[in-house]
DNA sequence: GCCGTTTTCGGCCCGACTGTTTTCAGTCG
């Protein structure tokens, strides 16, 4: 049974917006989104403890959040969802319109989504409107466009927690399946995910099961051998049944990707033979189809993993058994980019580093933001006594070793919050962008490449600063900067929440050509997310990463002496 | 709505940026 965490948090933090567009008081909606957040970080599952007693949860959200756990809803929630217009909400969707400009364009110009906006704004009708001018124009139109663009895709962790949910539903009925996995892009571990492929092997009762579902809103398609079906994040799944002696054929054929899966058909036919979701068969005769290994080495070719499967040399590769020994979860030593409650986490210094030693971490950095993003109000002698703390729970931990560290921020000239004398005292400094994302792409260039020379920068946190679905990446020349990054020895994050997924796999290639080194984070701000790591791994995997790739997946001596070394 | 070495009321991370405003409103992190 999945947690009931995510759920709870996600109905706090939508009544936490309606509450907001409805007028309520600010300092409420912050209490709710608060708590939200607590919830969703909390390590146990709410139905095992006492709501009350989470930080941040009193009378009035507890009472809220149970009548949640006990019935997937509450009055209040109910009532606003019926009170503030769909149209609204909508609206704020689009990246730079709050809930003001929201409900003033409902209201006053019965503007109800962003293809409606897009109509007004092309027939003139925001001219002349107060606050409309064409600067505002354009940013909506920007923002409108960043909609679209994401094009019903959602970010890997929705799609994966959603495929976990159906697998294990379909395991728990009467007759579960023989067989059931995750195929397509998904398995292919690509960061963003338009649909879920399920297969299975087992009874035409499973597809019954799938469509009732309670998170189904419109069942696509029936049939015997598929059914698909429309979630209410707008994801379809597609559940296909297959013979368990096809079920390797099946899932090469619907894991894919599309080019991959031409070369292989293309090999198959050079030898006169056919390859389909069924088998490997000369004529009549099946020369390979129960595994994925069989197809593979019948084609001479080693098994490919899944991440790989994109026709960008893979092929080759495989046939002239030359694949990387791709970096996997399991290389990992430790994490070295990680947040507590001294700044914008929600848990301790004490909880984050008991989690991180529950993982089997040999090292691991707690890095705080620093002074410059005012928000988080962290002053030097903050950090001096999380260093004096940290250094104490050390003696705690004899298999793990804590570094101390700190997320920078970088400035819109590349200058950091500190100097180097100061830089110095920390074990691990990443710096990050979090501020200033238009910049022109000569000055974000300039402003990463200045990060990079400067001595007392170890690893370039989430750089395109993408948020998928919220944000569009930055605009730098990444080629200057990943040479300026190899020539200097800095570090490359791959950040590994699921939204981030920053560097985007297809730059991690890139890079890792230019020279690079990578550091795969979980940029943790609570206890749960200190497992993402996962998702990192995956866009490793994709862009071909070895263990030698990433610093992380390195022994703790060879990675302190590279902090060590100037670069 | 939450919280308490400012403790049961009165604060709440708050500053920067943008565009439009001629003194500020909205959005964001």
């Amino acid at each position: 049974m999945a947690r009931s965490n995510e759920a709870a948090a996600e109905a706090l933090n939508e009544y936490a917006e309606l509450f907001a567009l409805d007028g309520g008081d600010p300092f409420r909606v912050r209490s709710y989104q608060k708590a939200a957040k607590a919830i969703a970080g909390h390590p146990r599952d709410l139905r095992e403890i006492s709501v009350r007693d989470v930080p941040g949860i009193g009378e009035a959200i507890a009472k809220k959040v149970e009548e949640f756990l006990a019935r997937g809803g509450f009055r209040q929630l109910d009532a606003l969802r019926a009170k503030v217009p769909d149209g609204v909400r909508r609206l704020t969707r689009i990246p730079s319109l709050g809930p003001k400009t929201a409900l003033f364009l409902y209201r006053e110009l019965g503007i109800d989504s962003a293809e409606a906006l897009a109509d007004a704004i092309a027939a003139g009708r925001l001219k002349g409107v107060k606050g409309m001018g064409p600067k505002t124009v354009d940013n909506l139109l920007a923002g409108i466009e960043q909609l679209r663009s994401s094009g019903g895709r959602v970010h890997r962790g929705i799609a994966f927690d959603l495929a976990q949910q159906v697998i294990a539903v379909l395991g728990g009925q009467a007759s579960p399946p023989e067989r059931i996995a995750y195929a397509g892009s998904l398995r292919r571990m690509r960061e963003t995910v338009g649909d879920i492929d399920i297969l299975a092997v087992g009874s035409p009762g499973l597809m019954e099961a799938l469509r009732a579902q309670p998170f189904v809103t419109e069942v696509v398609a029936a049939g015997d051998k598929k059914t698909s079906v429309r979630t209410d994040r707008g994801l379809q799944i597609d559940l296909r049944l297959v013979p368990a002696e096809s079920w390797g054929a099946a899932l090469v054929y619907f894991t894919g990707g599309k080019d991959h899966n031409v070369r292989l058909r293309e090999i198959a036919v050079r030898k006169g033979w056919k390859l389909s979701e069924y088998g490997l068969f000369e004529g009549e005769r099946v020369i390979a189809a129960a595994t994925e290994e069989d197809i593979y080495a019948a084609l001479g070719m080693q098994w490919v993993p899944p991440p790989l499967r994109e026709d960008m040399g893979e092929v080759e590769a495989a046939l002239k058994h030359e694949l990387p020994e791709l970096v996997q979860r399991a290389d990992l030593k430790g994490d070295l980019h990680t947040h507590t409650n001294l700044t914008d986490g929600v848990a301790s210094l004490e909880e984050m580093v008991a989690a991180a030693a529950d993982l089997g971490h040999s090292y691991y950095a707690v890095t705080d933001h620093a002074p410059d993003l005012a928000m988080q109000r962290m002053t030097l002698d903050k950090a001096l006594e999380q260093r004096a703390a940290l250094e104490a729970l050390q003696a705690k931990y004899p298999r793990m070793r804590l570094l101390h560290g700190t997320e920078l921020n970088i400035g819109p000239d590349g200058s950091v919050d500190w100097p180097l004398e100061v830089l110095e005292g920390f074990d691990v400094r990443v710096a990050s962008v979090h501020s200033h994302f238009t910049q022109p792409r000569e000055e974000m260039t300039r402003r990463f490449i200045a990060a990079c020379e400067n001595p007392g920068v170890h690893i370039i946190g989430h750089p395109t600063t993408r948020k998928i679905g919220k944000r569009p990446p930055v605009d730098a020349d990444w080629d200057a900067v990943f040479d300026a990054a190899a020539r200097t020895g800095t570090v490359l994050e791959i950040d590994s929440f699921p939204d981030r997924a920053d560097l985007p796999s297809d730059l991690v290639r890139r890079a890792k050509h230019r020279g690079v080194r990578f550091s795969i984070d979980s940029d943790a701000h609570a206890v749960p997310h200190l497992g993402n790591q996962h998702y990192g791994v995956g866009i490793a995997q994709r862009a071909a990463l070895t263990p030698d790739d990433v610093i992380n997946a390195w022994p703790l001596d060879r990675l302190l002496a590279h902090l060590a070394a100037p670069t």
